[in-house]
DNA sequence: TCATTAAATTTCT
DNA sequence: AGAAATTTAATGA
């Protein structure tokens, strides 16, 4: 029982080097609660930063425009870490984080992160090594935006969502996140029905293979679509 | 090429 | 049944 719980943390990613010792004093100050679908876990205007740790589930940080549609600037996966908007700056404060599926989270006062980051400077490094990557995605997303046109848009994404969420299934990859076709649109800057336009003209051409909530891509002949694409 | 509008259809709870 | 997700089609910028 409270082995299982320690494996949870040992899985956050910028814990991975902590020992056992002090992954459960940090256990005792990081109760863990579970999300149901849907739930918005930070929005704007929150009161106290904490760091919140996506032990297991799915959870989509974005934000909103005046005019009320959503963009979305990651889908997060097991082991990933989000909120502390405070000194941490991980992020800006004007931003949601939805559990697109059941999820289990536990949050960490933000002063408790920056005296384990002191006492061990790994988990600092681990931390700088997930935000970069997330400022890698969002500047690959930037010029996807500016110059691909939807198809392209979309593939780009798949391929980077099957970087971090793939699993192999009959040949092809399958992501193992949940997105509807509106959640896709507002990751590539689209709508609803040309997301789906897309995606079908995409099977029929044998790139993806798609269901309810369900996406699985071929890798090889995207990539090669990719490339063919851009020259 | 793609957003918008409108409407129908399928699949979940 | 009702809600949510997906699909198709027509129109105009």
């Amino acid at each position: 029982m409270e082995d299982e719980k320690l494996k949870y943390l040992s899985r956050i990613n910028i814990f991975s080097d902590l020992d056992k010792d002090t992954l459960q004093k940090l256990d005792k100050i990081t109760p863990m609660v579970t999300v149901p679908r849907g739930a918005v876990i930070t929005s704007p205007g929150d009161v106290d930063s904490v760091l919140y740790l996506l032990k297991r589930g799915r959870v989509r940080l974005y934000k909103t425009t005046p005019d009320g549609s959503e963009i979305t600037l990651a889908m997060l996966g097991d082991g990933n870490v989000f909120g502390a908007t405070g000194s941490l700056g991980l992020g800006n404060p004007d931003m949601y984080a939805e559990a697109i599926q059941s999820s289990l989270v536990c949050a960490m006062r933000e002063e408790d992160v920056a005296s384990l980051i002191q006492r061990n400077p790994a988990v600092g490094m681990r931390l700088i090594s997930l935000l970069s990557q997330r400022v890698r995605e969002l500047e690959e997303q930037v010029e996807s935006l500016s110059h691909q046109d939807v198809e392209g848009r979309v593939l780009r994404l798949l391929v980077h969502l099957a970087d971090d969420f793939g699993v192999a299934d009959r040949g092809y990859t399958r992501l193992d996140v949940p997105l509807t076709h509106e959640e896709i649109a507002t990751m590539v800057g689209s709508t609803r029905e040309t997301v789906t336009t897309t995606l079908s003209h995409l099977g029929r051409l044998g790139l993806v293979r798609t269901g309810r909530r369900e996406i699985a891509i071929n890798r090889e002949r995207v990539t090669e679509w990719l490339n063919a694409k851009s020259n």
